[in-house]
RNA sequence: GGAGGCGUCGCCUAGUCCGGUCUAUGGCGCCCGCCUGCUAAGCGGGUUUGGGUCAACAGCCCAUCGCGGGUUCAAAUCCCGCCGCCUCCGCCA
């Protein structure tokens, strides 16, 4: 949810950052009109109820007639009051939806357009030139077949398309990485946490994935639960309806997840091996943080998820993602997208966005400040998405027979293992 | 899954049976002031959160006793539903 007193005060920069994503700005009209309402009919609840309530204080010293006076004024108030309240609620039901409509308002550094009208912040590293090395890379399906690593076949057939097992050096790999990318997490003072991967409505709500992306999310039959598409939501709603003290900020979690997709209107797309898939496992960084701070701290999720990639040794670009594509909640994003050799192109696999005070208002979630109580801001970044941090290790560090070279900061967490070999042809 | 108990303004707690000065009691903690070589003690005051109005973080008003309904002129208090926690039984990794 946005700030409320910068749609009433400042709506030509609520209608500014709609035009910015590409967006109508109906909506701030609407909300505008619904809070002018709104607040009319509270005015005029409150009104009624006070008038209620101070006469309702007279009744218990009032005798005979006096007293069956009262009664009979208070009665036909007391339906006046429910038919104001329920006004009331109605206006500002209405302003509540017209308010949770609009998303957050995009960074001013965030570049305006869709989709393709990223940026390029950097480039960290080269692509691996197999041509000079003279083979042909392998994709990661079939190194994850012929490293016995990922058996897609199996996969299908017991869960559908779109779902693996991964199996021997493969279930090893991400352990692996759930375990390097803890320990990155704990020694930068994250609390590390596991989290519930089934969630309320709230929480899906409170994060904002039950608008536009509604879509993409598994619910549960019969049972008003939701499948998280990734720990953000948990970790988001962990202190909903809590007011935190404000000295304990930066509260910084890395939550271990599994994540789930329904990945409706992906059809076709990358519909080979575990680049897009309904369930992954996820070790996801999430800070709470005032909002003054909230960029600095943005700048440090992008910094902790360039080292781990640095660490695998992969090549990626840092992009700043367009205003029309950064989702309901967040005012900037930056994805790092690692090189896939054999797709020769970069390809999502970490995201960090910053989304300022959106989802903290909608959970209720604030601040004690030597001030008083204030909003304070969230922000979440991917520290290791496991399939896809797994395409990106096992094609770039593949080699011609098939085997593949793990790198260095993962060998101490695969046993002391330097290179996965083939078990088939 | 079955039976029972509980949920009050940071923490603890009174109030709930018998609805109405409950504008929710008291203690602890915390904050301000007084007193005092300093500290402690003592004394006085303050201390939920959200909203409306307003130039105002001043006043005034409304809501808030887990959440949502209902009964009533009036609900912390009575009724119904839900959520959560605890105890016991059953089941289970």
């Amino acid at each position: 949810m946005i700030d409320t007193r910068i749609l009433r005060d400042q709506p030509d920069r609520v209608r500014a950052a709609q035009a910015k994503r590409g967006l109508s700005d109906a909506v701030v009209d609407e909300a505008l009109a619904a809070d002018q309402a709104r607040r009319r009919a509270i005015a005029e609840y409150e009104a009624r109820r006070g008038e209620q309530k101070a006469l309702g204080k007279q009744i218990p010293q009032a005798q005979g007639e006096e007293k069956q006076a009262l009664l009979e004024r208070t009665k036909a108030l007391a339906a006046e009051v429910k038919a104001a309240e329920a006004a009331q609620v109605a206006a500002e039901e209405a302003w509540q939806a017209a308010v949770l409509a609009i998303p957050n308002l995009a960074h001013d550094d965030a570049p305006a357009g869709g989709e393709d009208d990223y940026t390029v912040l950097e480039t960290v590293g080269t692509p691996r030139d197999f041509a000079a090395e003279g083979f042909e890379p392998r994709d990661h399906v079939e190194l994850g077949r012929m490293l016995g690593a990922i058996d897609m076949e199996r996969g299908a057939k017991v869960s559908g398309s779109r779902f693996y097992f991964l199996t021997g050096v493969g279930a090893q790999l991400e352990l692996a990485l759930v375990n390097l990318a803890m320990e990155q997490a704990r020694n930068a003072g994250f609390t590390q946490v596991i989290a519930p991967s089934l969630v309320r409505p709230r929480a899906m709500e409170g994060t904002g994935f039950l608008g536009q992306a509604a879509d993409d999310v598994y619910r549960i039959e019969g049972e008003d639960l939701y499948l998280v598409g990734t720990s953000e939501v948990p970790m988001a709603a962990y202190h909903s309806d809590e007011i935190l003290d404000g000295s304990s900020l930066p509260l910084r979690y890395a939550a271990f997840s599994p994540c789930f997709r329904k990945e409706a209107g992906s059809h076709g797309k990358d519909t080979k091996g575990i680049i897009r898939v309904h369930w992954f496992d996820k070790v996801e960084m999430f800070v709470y943080t005032t909002t003054e701070d909230s960029d600095a701290e943005h700048q440090r999720l992008l910094a902790w998820e360039k080292e781990f990639l640095d660490k695998l040794e992969l090549a990626y670009r840092v992009i700043d993602v367009a205003a029309g594509d950064l989702g309901l909640s967040a005012t900037r994003k930056f994805d790092c997208e690692a090189w896939i050799p054999t797709q020769g192109r970069y390809r999502e696999l970490t995201s960090t966005s910053n989304c300022t005070e959106f989802q903290t208002r909608r959970l209720d979630i604030r601040g004690r400040f030597p001030e008083g109580t204030a909003p304070i801001s969230t922000l979440n970044g991917t520290l290791c998405a496991m399939t896809r941090t797994i395409v990106a290790i096992l094609e770039t560090h593949q080699n011609a027979d098939g085997s593949v070279t793990v790198p260095q900061a993962l060998r101490p967490h695969m046993g002391g293992l330097d290179v996965l070999k083939p078990m088939h042809a």
